[in-house]
Formats: structure tokens, sequence, C-alpha cells
DNA sequence: TCGATCCTGTAG
DNA sequence: CTACAGGATCGA
């Protein structure tokens, strides 16, 4: 599921079925989960942000629960407690008979307690948000001069921005016509500003589907956001130009882009 | 900086 | 059986 468009979606869903009742219990399946939800007990939530692709539930004591969902994750709200399908990996048992539960196949999310204050310490390392005033071009321009890493990777690191990961990096390189494997120092200005333009494009397409998906439920398939232009299409033509998409590894990862037309 | 690793499921 | 999967961290 979870770039940043479907793990803000996941947060909306979540913020539809406020208001919440007091925690009364949780547990989990394997150890690793989750660290310290027990200390949740007895708080209730009191609002659901979003920092990056990280979701964190704010109690009512001012600490916080944080949750990623890794590759598979999804945090849904049960109806009935005692009841869920064999992926669920923890649980937030609720007063009113409800239940906040990690539902997660690949068991790689994860969901740990924080004390009141330590978003600073726990986000040092994100880089801004693509949609807040902090993510300037100027920002991004100063974040791909200073590396010689291959611009997709800087992309996937959460570093000069947050909320991309192997598709939408790859959608945006595609939109701006930027080969997946240059330098990030090495790109233009213009280059870059392309890119900029095209990380909120992207982005903000895939937000608003989502929310579509979320209001119009059936009219597109659950978690699957907008037609991908380049990923997963390997030996599909091109949309843009008259070349085949290629898919190279990146970093243990695939890559889809169009050699013809990403310089 | 890069591969290995965490996990399970699915497709070929 | 192998390859691969929308993420991120860890040790060599």
């Amino acid at each position: 599921m979870p770039e940043l468009p479907e793990v803000e979606a996941v947060a909306c869903k979540l913020r539809a079925a406020e208001p919440w009742c007091r925690i009364v219990g949780c547990g989990q399946f394997r150890p690793t989960t989750m660290q310290g939800g027990g200390r949740a007990i007895g708080q209730r939530i009191v609002a659901v942000d979003r920092r990056g692709k990280h979701l964190l539930l704010r109690l009512g004591n001012g600490c916080f629960l944080r949750v990623h969902l890794k590759m598979t994750g999804n945090l849904t709200v049960a109806q009935d407690a005692r009841m869920h399908a064999s992926t669920v990996r923890a649980w937030f048992a609720l007063d009113d008979g409800r239940a906040i539960v990690l539902d997660d196949p690949r068991a790689l999310g994860r969901i740990s307690f924080h004390e009141k204050g330590s978003e600073d310490g726990l986000f040092a390392g994100l880089g801004p948000e693509p949609f807040d005033a902090a993510f300037t071009l100027d920002h991004l321009v100063r974040a791909a001069k200073a590396t010689k890493k291959p611009i997709k990777l800087l992309l996937m690191e959460q570093k000069a921005v947050v909320g991309l990961g192997n598709i939408y990096a790859a959608e945006a390189l595609f939109q701006a016509a930027i080969h997946p494997a240059r330098p990030a120092h090495r790109l233009s200005r213009p280059k870059l500003e392309a890119l900029y333009t095209a990380i909120r494009e992207v982005l903000g397409a895939a937000m608003s589907s989502a929310a579509m998906a979320y209001e119009r439920p059936g009219e597109f398939s659950e978690g699957e956001s907008f037609p991908a232009a380049v990923y997963g299409r390997e030996g599909a033509p091109c949309l843009r130009c008259a070349g085949t998409v290629r898919r190279m590894p990146q970093g243990g990862r695939s890559t889809y882009y169009c050699p013809k037309c990403q310089k």
C-alpha cells in the first residue's frame, strides 16, 4: 500500500472513525511489531497526524503512537475487537468494543510509543513535506547539488523530500523526463524545476485519486491509485515517445523508465 | 555506499 | 523452484 498518498488516505479513513473512546487493551503476535503499546492503555486518541510515511496517533496526555506501514501494512478500524484476519499483527481495543488493527501480510510494519515532545528527535532525519512551504525549488536544488548518487535514490531517501517511494519516484522522474540513474549533482536547474513540479503533480494526483476512492468506493479499487505511466510497464510502449519502457535494478529495487525520452 | 536483512505472499 | 513485491535499517 503505502507511499505518502496511501498513508494520507489511511489517515483520512481513521479520522472518519472519530471520536475515539479510551484504549483499554492491546496485543501483538510477535515481539518486534510493537514497542511500548501498553503505555497507551488508558489514553484516548485525540488526533491522527502524518509525517512523511509515518502515522501519528496523538494521545490525550501528549504522548503518541508512531505507526509505519512499510510495504504492505494497513491501519484500520474493526467494529469487533474479537474478530480479525490472520494478517493482523497488532491491535488496540477501544472502550466501545471497536479496535484499531495493524493488518500487514508481510509483517514488516512497526508501531512504537513515544513521549510527549519527542517528534523533533524522532523525525530529525526527515526532509520537508512535499506540499509544505519549506519544500522549495531551492531546497531541492541544494539537496541535489550535495550528492553524486542517482537522482532516484535521492528521492527515495526521505531526506530531500518525504513521501516518495519506488512508484512515485519513478513516475515523477518520467514526468520530468529525467533518467533515474543521473547523478543528482549533474542535473541542471531547469531539470530540477521540472522534477520539483512533477513531484507535486504526481503526489497531488495520487492524493486526490485516493480521496476519490474513499468518497466513492467501488469505482476505484481499494488502495490502488491512478494508473501508472511507467511503473510496472516493462516492455510496454512509452506514453510520451516511440520508446519502450525498461526495468533496471537500482539500490536493490526495480526502476522503470523510458531510455529514449528520459536522458 | 552497498548488499543483506526483516517477513510473507504471489506469479512465473 | 526462483524472482519479486508501493520500505527502511544495519553491518561490512
